[in-house]
DNA sequence: GTTTTTTCTGAACATACGTTCAGATAACGT
DNA sequence: ACGTTATCTGAACGTATGTTCAGAAAAAAC
């Protein structure tokens, strides 16, 4: 055999993707090996080299597609009044984008050490520059005086792996709407910004 | 050859321990062989079975011994007087205790998915209980007026992972003293679980 | 209806994996 | 000095790995 009915690049594509990405959060890169992946999408582990150089280059795939889309859909977002506002609108919006996507985030935190050092250096890149985002709202707030931080470095640092967290644990069927976290999470990162 | 001069089981053992705790938060435990651990050591493969039934057990011993030192040595910490004492001496006990176990703390985090159910459910009991050590102080100062958090359970999970976040970026000749480090993330969390 | 292109199979490549075990040697007990 | 035990080697087991590629068949182009 060979060419099956009904094959498309259009659908078999994606396909590889939506494997990779739920095999490689469940069982981690190194863990998942093509033939799962292919076996998965109902293909041979060769029919995969048509849609990607190799396994490395599938895992950075991932990563970069999710880096840019949370950078992008943040920067669509509507831009509050004063840093106020806008730290909360980044605040619900971080825990929405990240539970919307658990698969996505958990692969970009858990496999940079399985990128090569030109990949690991390109996300990092992509990273800092959603820190960056976050960092500025920071020092926009501590200039007009409406927040107290003593280093907005550490803090964008410490809100962000703050905020990550929800992730390790929220559950859609759980006893909190996602509603009451973010508003939960606000009232927590709004504090800890606040002046004395 | 066999027994090569100079072998004994106090030193091999504990090396081997070192070897797979250093090369698993490098790599990732699926990525690392028992070869790879038994060259660090200087042995052949066969020999790392002298001191683990298998990989597996390895890990979960890491994992473990871990979690117990960090439970053993929080219990033995001297306990304040009131919940705000004892929440900053939480705190600087956390950053302290994790700043000094990099590797350990990587892979208590990352290899849980690589365990055994049984193993799983056994390191997740023991940081169900750690969290429970937080959530306890929180109940307390909450109950004594002097923290207001709208959930104690989110507001427990949010501090340890702000506080873990500390692990990724600390570097002990960066800008900053460890103390300062403590300092700063104790002043975040004070403010958030402070009353309004 | 014929040719060209796209998509896939199935086998193969060299290499690596976790684990077992008989046998060899060093250290220890007496 | 000798026998016993602890420790390690080196080879082997079956299985799995990422990747390549000639060839086959379906789809698209004409």
């Amino acid at each position: 055999m060979a060419r099956t009915t009904g094959s498309h690049s259009d659908i078999t594509g994606p396909r590889i993707q939506e494997a990779a990405l739920r095999l490689f959060a469940q069982h981690g890169y190194a863990a998942v090996s093509m033939r799962q992946i292919a076996r998965e999408v109902g293909v041979q582990a060769g029919a995969l080299y048509n849609y990607t150089p190799d396994k490395q280059s599938l895992l950075f795939g991932l990563m970069q597609d999710h880096m840019r889309a949370l950078l992008a859909t943040w920067a669509a977002q509507p831009q509050g009044r004063d840093a106020g506002a806008v730290l909360e609108a980044f605040t619900r919006f971080h825990i929405r984008f990240h539970l919307e996507r658990p698969d996505e985030v958990f692969i970009a935190y858990m496999e940079l050490r399985n990128l090569t050092p030109e990949n690991h250096a390109a996300i990092s890149d992509l990273r800092g520059r959603y820190e960056d985002a976050l960092e500025a709202i920071l020092k926009r707030g501590v200039a007009a005086g409406l927040f107290d931080v003593a280093d907005t470095k550490i803090a964008t640092r410490a809100v962000i792996a703050m905020l990550n967290g929800v992730n390790t644990w929220y559950r859609a069927d759980g006893r909190l709407s996602q509603t009451e976290v973010e508003t939960t999470y606000w009232d927590m990162v709004r504090k800890a910004v606040a002046p004395a």
